[in-house]
DNA sequence: ATAATATTTAGATGTTTAGCTAAATGTATA
DNA sequence: TATACATTTAGCTAAACATCTAAATATTAT
């Protein structure tokens, strides 16, 4: 019950299911891929990850500086979850704008998408 | 994305995923029942299941002063998702106990049940 | 018509949560 | 070692929410 309480708080607010949609298409996303993508803080990012993870949809793995997110491989029960969420969503209009943006950051180089986020200038 | 939203906010209160387990074992529940089942306020029960209604999770049928409420048959995809829940609840403490007072409170006429929620003595 | 009554709505209160800024943590590089 | 830096945690605020009580609504029975 509490395991389930934890997947549907999870998946009950737009910015992290907006985030299940990128990470299933991108199979891994670094966290200020993440930050760039909602235009939010770092901090705000971040906590939603943390929730994200606590419930076990998504893992994480550290690289250096560098956290680099992923779905975890979820048991079938639950991956059917995930495929209503993929059924509904691809035809989402924020979602694809979601995708369009994504092309755009997957493109930059994380290092340069950092520098951006700091205030300097270069990459679109 | 908004229904997905509304749908995962409405299963991820406690209270709602127990009447929707209730809901998959016994077909159709009056509002007096749920209010029995969840010990709240009969105005707390409404609420939660407007809540169900509003995502679509639930269909409710109004006979006289009597609400009853069964769970709306939901097109595949969501319906895997009950699936899941189906798969988690079924070993779940709360939820048993809840089959065991569901036994009672369905033994009872609704009619008695109300008598009951009002302070008259009668079934058990 | 009036009274009784099952459910819903309105209003109030305490708790949770998404977002921010600022400080802390841990890692890499000069 | 000291500095730069990506991410996380802490502390705050405003909005959302679960619950209650009291009032409103709608339906049956007297």
């Amino acid at each position: 019950m509490k395991k389930m309480i934890s997947v549907f708080k999870a998946l009950s607010d737009r910015n992290r299911l907006r985030v299940v949609a990128a990470l299933d298409a991108h199979n891994e996303l670094c966290a200020c891929q993440i930050t760039e993508l909602l235009k939010v803080t770092g901090a705000t990012a971040s906590r939603h990850m943390s929730v994200l993870v606590s419930a076990g949809l998504v893992e994480s793995r550290k690289d250096g500086r560098w956290v680099h997110y992923r779905l975890s491989d979820n048991d079938a029960p639950l991956g059917s979850v995930l495929e209503w969420i993929r059924a509904e969503y691809s035809s989402d209009p924020q979602i694809l704008k979601d995708r369009n943006a994504l092309a755009q950051i997957t493109a930059c180089d994380p290092e340069e998408l950092c520098r951006k986020q700091r205030g300097e200038e270069c990459c679109p």
